[in-house]
DNA sequence: ACCGTAGTACGTCGGTTATCGTACTAGCGC
DNA sequence: GCGCTAGTACGATAACCGACGTACTACGGT
């Protein structure tokens, strides 16, 4: 199971995934603004944490991605000196069709209406 | 704009639900149960905060209903001694296609899959 | 008028969260 | 090796949250 080694990091099975854990991960602004950003890049692509410009410290961000890593909503590896993040779609697609995508297409349409 | 007097509670309009406070309400394991409950009703019934044994104390539950109802989830109205509930389907159908049912069809496959 | 049922208000307590700053480590390129 | 960039670890802090108990209100029935 999982285990994390000095730059391996842990992450859940797909059967520890738990929907609270995802709905309270996405429940957050900075968070979700972090899932849309990984969501629109192209399919597979990944994007390093410093890619996404939040308004927050360093430290704070690095908090949050940490959340949704250990929601398992999203992956995150070592690439050199940067730690590269995906979004775990095709685990989280099959846990819980169309959860993402409704989500998301939730904030567009929120964001649309004159946030 | 809603006015809150004795026995009219206070519900947000439909333009100012925001979705990461319906996220967040809907993260807790005890108020997706509620909700579970609720969307589980024929179309339109409602019912007491009594009538779900959740099995917390009474201020917990109402505590509970009352998230659920100021972040835009749920309807409440005083019917005599009881305090009646119901999803607020068409508003969140509305804002957020799916989302309702979506969220309850992952819950749904979560038991499912031995909780 | 009294009682029972349903739910509220309020204060508390312990645990979690979001934020920060500071000091640190890991890898890359020169 | 040096320094830059990227991110971590840790500790602090303030806010929030879920749970509780107790004391209360509101309504309906008898």
């Amino acid at each position: 199971m999982s285990l994390a080694t000095a730059r391996n990091l842990d992450h859940p099975e797909p059967e520890a995934i738990r929907l609270e854990a995802v709905l309270h991960a996405l429940s957050d602004p900075m968070r979700l603004r972090i899932v849309r950003f990984l969501a629109s890049l192209p399919l597979g692509e990944e994007a390093a944490c410093s890619a996404i410009d939040l308004v927050v410290s360093k430290s704070t961000t690095t908090h949050h991605f940490r959340v949704l890593r250990e929601a398992g909503v999203i992956v995150q590896v070592y690439r050199g000196t940067a730690k590269m993040n995906r979004l775990r779609r095709e685990d989280l697609d099959t846990l819980f069709p169309g959860l993402v995508d409704t989500v998301l297409d939730a904030d567009t349409r929120q964001r649309e209406r004159a946030d």
